[in-house]
DNA sequence: AAAGCGGGGAA
DNA sequence: TTCCCAGCTTT
C-alpha cells in the first residue's frame, strides 16, 4: 500500500479529538496554527480555547486592542505571533470583509504566515495540495525514506518540501497533512519512537538500517557558554602558594590550578568569598591582578579569567613554594600567567604592586 | 545563511 | 543539562 494511504488509515484510527478538527473555517484553523507554531498541543490548547472564547470571529479579534491580544497571549511565548495575529486580523477585516484568502500563494503574503502555515490552512480549509513540513514531517520523512540532508540548512528545507510534496495524497491533502504530523507526534517521536508497533516496520529506512536515533540529521550549531573564573594566587607570609588538582569531570581534568571561585558574571569578589575558599589561612590583602579578564576561548566555552593576588598568613604544609609551580601540569592560560607574574614578582616586585591597583 | 524570539516538558 | 515543539521574521 502507498505511504500516504497507510498513513491516513492509521490516522483515522489513532487521531486525537481536538477542537480545531471539528471545523474547516479558516479563522479557527488559522488561529490554531499560529498558536501551535513551535508549541506542543497540550501547551497551546488552553490558549486556543480562551482565544475563541474572547474572539469568536475575526471581527472580534480585529476590534480588540493589541494590548488585549498580548494579554491573552501572556505566557505562551514568541510574542511576535500575537502582534502579527492581530495585524492580520485587522488586515483581513479591512481589506476583504473578514474573508481569508483561499490559496497558498495569497495566504503566504499575510504577516505571521510562512510556508508551513500557508500549506496547513490551504490544505485543511480548501483542499489545496500543499504539503506541510514541520518538525514532525522532517522526522517521519527522514526516517521512513532515509533522507539524510540536514534539516536546518537551505538545501534541507528544499529537499524535504520536495519529498513531502511527492509522497502526499493529492486528493486528501488536508487529512494527509494532519495524519503525518499526528503520526510524528504520537508514534515517530524524537526519542523512544514506537518502532516495534509501527505500520512502516517493513519499509522504514531508518528502522531497517538501525538509524532511527540518527535521523533526522541536524547541523548542531555550537553555542558558546560564558564562564567567569577567579583564580586565587596565594602568597603566604612563608612564601608559599596553593595549587589544587582539578578532579571533577570537565575541562582541564587532572591538571593543576590555583584555587578557583567561579561566578555567574564578572563580579568583584568579596573578601569573605576568598577567605571561605582557603579556610586554613588568614587573608590579609587581596588585589585584582588583571582588571580586564583574559578571555580564553574553547570550542564551546569562553572563559573569562581574572587573577586575584591574595596575601595570607603562614600556610606551611598546605602550600608549595612558588618556584615549584613549574613542575606541575597546568592549563596553558595559567602557565602564561605564571610566567608573566614570576617576572614581576622576582625582577621588580614594586612594579607589580602598582599594576595590582 | 544565521540569529533572534519563549516557555515548558521529557530524558 | 540538552533537545524539541503544528515556525516566522529580520539581519
Amino acid at each position: 500500500m502507498k505511504f500516504s494511504n497507510k498513513l491516513i488509515l492509521w490516522y483515522l484510527d489513532n487521531k486525537r479529538d481536538l477542537p480545531w478538527r471539528k471545523t474547516t473555517d479558516p479563522y479557527f484553523i488559522w488561529l490554531s496554527e499560529i498558536i501551535l507554531q513551535q508549541t506542543k498541543i497540550e501547551q497551546g490548547m488552553p490558549f486556543y480555547l480562551s482565544f475563541i472564547q474572547s474572539f469568536p470571529t475575526v471581527f472580534d479579534l480585529a476590534e480588540a486592542s493589541e494590548h488585549d491580544v498580548l494579554k491573552l497571549w501572556q505566557g505562551l511565548g514568541y510574542y511576535s505571533r500575537a502582534r502579527n495575529l492581530h495585524h492580520t486580523a485587522k488586515f483581513v477585516v479591512d481589506t476583504n470583509k473578514g474573508i481569508f484568502p483561499s490559496s497558498y500563494k495569497e495566504l503566504l503574503k499575510l504577516k505571521g504566515i510562512g510556508d508551513y502555515t500557508a500549506s496547513a490552512i490551504s490544505s485543511i480549509c480548501f483542499n489545496e495540495p500543499q504539503a506541510v513540513v514541520d518538525g514532525n514531517v522532517y522526522r517521519v520523512l527522514s526516517r521512513v525514506f532515509g533522507l539524510q540532508t540536514p534539516r536546518n540548512t537551505s538545501k534541507g528545507i528544499k529537499d524535504f518540501k520536495e519529498l513531502a510534496q511527492e509522497v502526499m495524497d493529492i486528493e486528501n491533502s488536508g487529512t494527509y497533512n494532519q495524519a503525518i504530523m499526528e503520526f510524528g507526534a504520537l508514534w515517530c517521536k524524537p526519542r523512544n519512537p514506537s518502532c516495534e508497533a509501527c505500520i512502516f516496520q517493513n519499509s522504514c529506512y531508518a528502522f531497517l538500517n538501525k538509524q532511527v536515533h540518527l535521523l533526522p540529521v541536524k547541523i548542531s550549531k555550537i553555542k558558546v557558554r560564558n564562564r567567569f573564573f577567579n583564580y586565587l594566587v596565594i602568597l603566604s607570609s612563608d612564601d608559599k602558594t596553593i595549587l589544587k588538582q582539578q578532579t571533577q569531570q570537565g575541562i582541564w581534568k587532572n591538571l593543576y590550578e590555583f584555587p578557583l571561585v567561579e561566578t555567574s558574571e564578572n563580579s568583584f569578589l568579596r573578601k569573605t568569598e576568598i577567605q571561605n575558599k582557603i579556610p586554613f589561612a588568614s587573608v590579609q590583602t587581596a588585589s585584582l591582578f588583571n582588571e580586564t579578564p583574559i578571555i580564553h576561548k574553547l570550542s564551546h566555552q569562553h572563559i573569562h579569567i581574572r587573577f586575584w593576588i591574595v596575601k595570607t598568613s603562614e600556610i606551611r604544609d598546605y602550600g608549595i613554594c612558588f618556584s615549584q609551580i613549574a613542575s606541575f601540569a597546568v592549563p596553558i592560560v595559567l602557565h602564561n600567567f605564571i610566567t608573566k607574574f614570576s617576572f614581576y614578582k622576582t625582577v621588580n616586585f614594586d612594579t607589580f604592586e602598582k599594576l595590582a591597583k
